[in-house]
DNA sequence: GGCATATAGTTGTTTATGCAACTAAACAAA
DNA sequence: TTTGTTTAGTTGCATAAACAACTATATGCC
């Protein structure tokens, strides 16, 4: 049986992505409970300043899967909540590099024990053999459709 | 290594779901380029209606992973579309049962066979076998998160 | 019957996405 | 230097999601 053929009433779940919805809803909701106040998409943009403050906002695009708008307001909000400062290059004064503040560095820890937690709720059961095959799957559909 | 410490650099992916996101946009870009001015979650809703007409919006809340509100508004917005219909229920006049139009049962076969092509082509080089493992996988974590 | 509770659906608010159109700065070619 | 093109970021608009608060109907219990 050909890989386009298989049985479509698998489509939906495939197309929709309710696993990666579900575990995002349960983030969200450990995140509430734990008193913090950002969305998944704010914790998403900070996950990468963790690994490399000081980005511009064109590499939050890259890194984040999202378009400019996106991320400009992403960043918008994010300045609000003090989080992150908005900080004009010297070298190309179109680039806004963006920088983490006291305040979000605080919140790295505790949230990414919240996401392994989260992460760790969600493949309970699950042997690394299948989720290496299912990283494998989902990198290789973004690539096919990149 | 126990499952719950795999490499954080992949937290992201997986939370994020970049790959179901991407589908999403491709299906959406085919559906444009075949002049069909649907939303892919409005096409989802009927995607359900398609296997059984005549749904309470509870029942397509249900079906399609959304809250009531959601369903409210995509009803809405496929009512403006004259693509489906409100009908209350005798029985129960809490209910609205949604009904396709003639316009929403044409759109069935170009749309299905549009998914079909998306999904093969995101699909494209992986195996079956894999396929399977990932779609265990995905449903595990649906089912832990419920 | 009358009251409490559960269920179905709607509305308001905030946040986010996708797309198109736009501004401003950099760069390259002549 | 001027003209055209690319790149970085912003703004406007439509759609959608999550959550809370709400209305209306149904149901169960006394």
């Amino acid at each position: 049986m050909p890989n386009n053929q298989f049985k479509k009433g698998e489509l939906y779940s495939f197309i929709t992505g309710k696993a990666s919805t579900a575990i995002a809803r349960r983030l969200q909701k450990n995140f509430k409970q734990a008193n913090l106040d950002i969305t998944i998409e704010q914790w998403s943009v900070l996950y990468h300043l963790w690994k490399e403050d000081g980005m511009s906002q064109q590499q939050l695009c890259d890194s984040t899967f999202r378009d400019k708008p996106s991320i400009t307001r992403l960043v918008d909000n994010l300045e609000k909540l003090k989080l992150v400062k908005r900080v004009p290059s010297k070298e190309d004064r179109r680039i806004n590099l963006i920088y983490l503040t006291k305040e979000a560095e605080q919140l790295q820890e505790q949230t990414m024990d919240l996401a392994s937690q989260t992460l760790a709720e969600a493949l309970d059961g699950v042997t690394n053999g299948q989720i290496e095959i299912a990283k494998e799957v989902l990198q290789k559909v973004y690539d096919n459709l990149k």
